[in-house]
RNA sequence: CGGGGCGUGGCGCAGUCUGGUUAGCGCGCCUGCCUUGGGAGCAGGAGGUCGGAGGUUCGAAUCCUCUCGCCCCGACCA
């Protein structure tokens, strides 16, 4: 491809709706440009890197067994009303009406849709497993779409869903699908962790989120310093706290505590640490409220709340909510005597002689033992896990980092084939439901991710696999007859071998090439210019790292092509 | 939806508080000269209903009302 003919508007200056690095640089890089609110056009160049992703994946997941296919982005709305999503999945669902008057959405996802194609067209165990997937432009009609890519409304996914005749077998899959996917990542050259990640209420036992590492990430993860433990904040544990220590129980003591409402304070004019505090939050589970039992020091994890309480919806109830189930205000709430369903978190179950409030105003009561003065209804772990745990596996320690979510595999389990009634004969001749997986990867934001991972002051640093070209040939004097006909040269050698390249034939100084040429990211920059002239070498540099090369011109492509080659096998497996 | 901010040539901004000739500046764009290893220089030029509608006024980018769009924080979410 030559410079002077591409669609390539790079800019200088950093148009102001951009916030974080990927999307001002997919900005100025010329390869994307915003229509509205979270939609975004693809100009060639980000459509060549969203195309290698592609590229990729269709490979890994064919590799796996699984088959392309393309579903309808419009949805009738009867099929969302049987699974029951219709009303379940809020307005993120854009849905509109057409001239028939007949209801209907943008796809946001396809369980409903696939399910649907395989009960229609599968019907015995001897046609499964199938693991189908397609690539294609979802649309949700995000609350706030932000960040360019990384979360738009409208982008590019691939969305996969399986099928098996057991549970044994969709397991198989999950695993397959997961293989699949760290090769997907390793290969674009992306620094990722996979992470276990709560299922949610989809009911399914496993999940995992494969994150890539960044620090503008939107979400916390946990990451063990030793081993290969990983998990997102909803789903992360630490090393089970010691044992309960065997120290004697001192007699329960109620003291006064004047205007002391927070952990800190209350501790700080009690003298003891927060570890030696628990605290009593109430919580509105489905409209009825419930007691958290937490330590001084330590946070709620609602997603793991929600999870034990088998809620659909979970939140912190607000003072007045408080003191109208309580008789206290919050602050001085507590366990002891409390007529409300009482849920502690483990690590209070190892605590002897806390403090906790006395459901009195300005009263605490010192020496609470459980068993002795109350008793807890359920324990479990509760609690968010803070970068001073350790792992639960190893015991090495854990630290919190920053991640993008590009993947997410799900084993659904039966849900949306017994909402669907998507069912087949099994050996027996019985008729039961499939075993359903998902496995999502987030192709357009997965470009996001590898530039925010990859980049200088310069611009975009690509990683060779998914850079939209793996070379750029600099025509440094397009004046010069030697000079063009050299980069004329090598940029026909290069296409005739199969390197990607693109050349910078514009009439502009060689500063406006080399600063576009790093602004764009291409791994690869053959320079052609006085170098040529004066020593007859070619020079060939490394986006990454800035190394620099001189060759001769009749060696310059076979070289290229050994570094380009030597780069894609580094990011093999 | 709550809070904050911004809409002025393609991009980045000034001007708005305190209304008053022809609405400026940098970059980009076009023409010519010149220049060619890290976003050159000189000269000339094109391009703006100041987001939109209504109002106040002799006069509105500027003041008032309404409205649309965009960005950030929060709630929310795969």
């Amino acid at each position: 491809m030559r410079f002077s003919q591409l669609l390539l508007p790079t800019l200088k200056e950093t148009p102001a709706e951009a916030e974080v690095v990927s999307h001002k640089l997919m900005l100025r890089a010329g390869f994307i440009r915003k229509l509205a609110s979270g939609i975004y056009s693809y100009l060639p160049l980000g459509l060549k890197a969203i195309r290698k992703v592609e590229q990729i994946v269709r490979e890994e997941m064919n590799n796996a067994g699984a088959q392309e296919l393309l579903l309808p982005m419009v949805q009738p709305a009867d099929l969302w009303q049987e699974s029951g999503r219709w009303k379940k999945y809020g307005p993120e669902l854009l849905r509109f009406t057409d001239r028939h008057q007949r209801e209907s959405c943008l796809g946001p996802t396809h369980e409903e849709v696939i399910t649907d194609l395989v009960r229609k067209n599968i019907h015995s165990y001897r046609n499964l497993p199938v693991n189908l997937y397609q690539i294609q432009t979802k649309f949700r009609d995000e609350i706030r779409p932000r960040f360019g890519l990384m979360r738009g409304r409208e982008f590019l996914m691939k969305d996969g869903y399986s099928f098996d005749a057991t549970e044994k077998g969709a397991e198989e899959t999950y695993e397959k699908m997961k293989h699949a996917y760290h090769r997907i990542f390793k290969r674009c050259g992306l620094s990722f962790r996979a992470v276990e990640a709560d299922s949610g209420t989809i009911g399914g036992s496993f999940s995992h989120e494969f994150m890539v590492l960044a620090d503008t990430g939107e979400d916390t993860i946990v990451v063990c310093g030793q081993c290969a433990y990983a998990a997102n904040m909803e789903k992360a544990r630490a090393m089970a706290a010691p044992t309960r220590p065997a120290e004697p129980q001192l007699p329960l003591a109620r003291v006064e505590t004047p205007g002391k409402r927070k952990v800190q304070a209350v501790c700080e004019f009690l003298g003891i640490p927060p570890q030696n505090l628990v605290k009593t939050l109430i919580y509105v589970a489905d409209g009825k409220p419930v007691a958290v039992l937490l330590r001084g020091d330590h946070e709620v994890q609602e997603v793991k709340l929600q999870n034990l309480l088998g809620a659909t919806e979970v939140r912190l109830a607000d003072d007045k909510e408080t003191f109208d189930c309580t008789g206290t205000p919050t602050g001085y709430l507590g366990p002891v005597g409390l007529s409300l369903p009482l849920v502690a978190d483990l690590e209070v179950t190892a605590m002897a002689n806390f403090t906790v409030g006395a459901n009195e105003k300005n009263f605490h009561l010192r020496n609470v033992n459980i068993g002795r003065d109350f008793t807890v209804g359920q324990t479990a772990d509760l609690r968010m896990v803070t970068a001073e745990d350790r792992c639960p596996l190893c015991g090495g320690q854990l630290g919190l980092t920053r991640g993008i979510e590009v993947g997410h595999i799900f084993k659904l389990g039966t849900t949306y084939s017994e909402a669907l009634k998507a069912t087949f004969l099994d050996d027996q001749g019985k008729e039961i439901p499939f075993v359903m997986g998902c496995y999502g990867i987030g192709v357009s934001r997965a470009v996001a991710a590898a530039i925010e991972q990859n980049h200088d002051n310069d611009g975009i640093i690509f990683p060779v696999p998914i850079a939209p070209f793996q070379a750029i040939i600099l025509n440094l004097s397009t004046k010069d007859p030697a000079i063009t006909r050299a980069a004329e040269t090598l940029y026909e050698e290069c296409r005739a071998i199969g390197i990607e390249v693109l050349l910078d034939d514009r009439d502009e100084r060689p500063g406006i090439k080399f600063k576009d040429a790093d602004l764009i990211g291409i791994p690869f920059r053959v320079m052609v210019g006085n170098s040529l002239t004066k020593e007859g070498k070619i020079e060939i540099r490394e986006r990454a790292g800035g190394q620099t090369t001189a060759v001769s011109l009749a060696d310059t492509t076979a070289r290229l092509k050994q570094m380009v080659e030597s780069a894609m096998t580094n990011s093999q497996l």
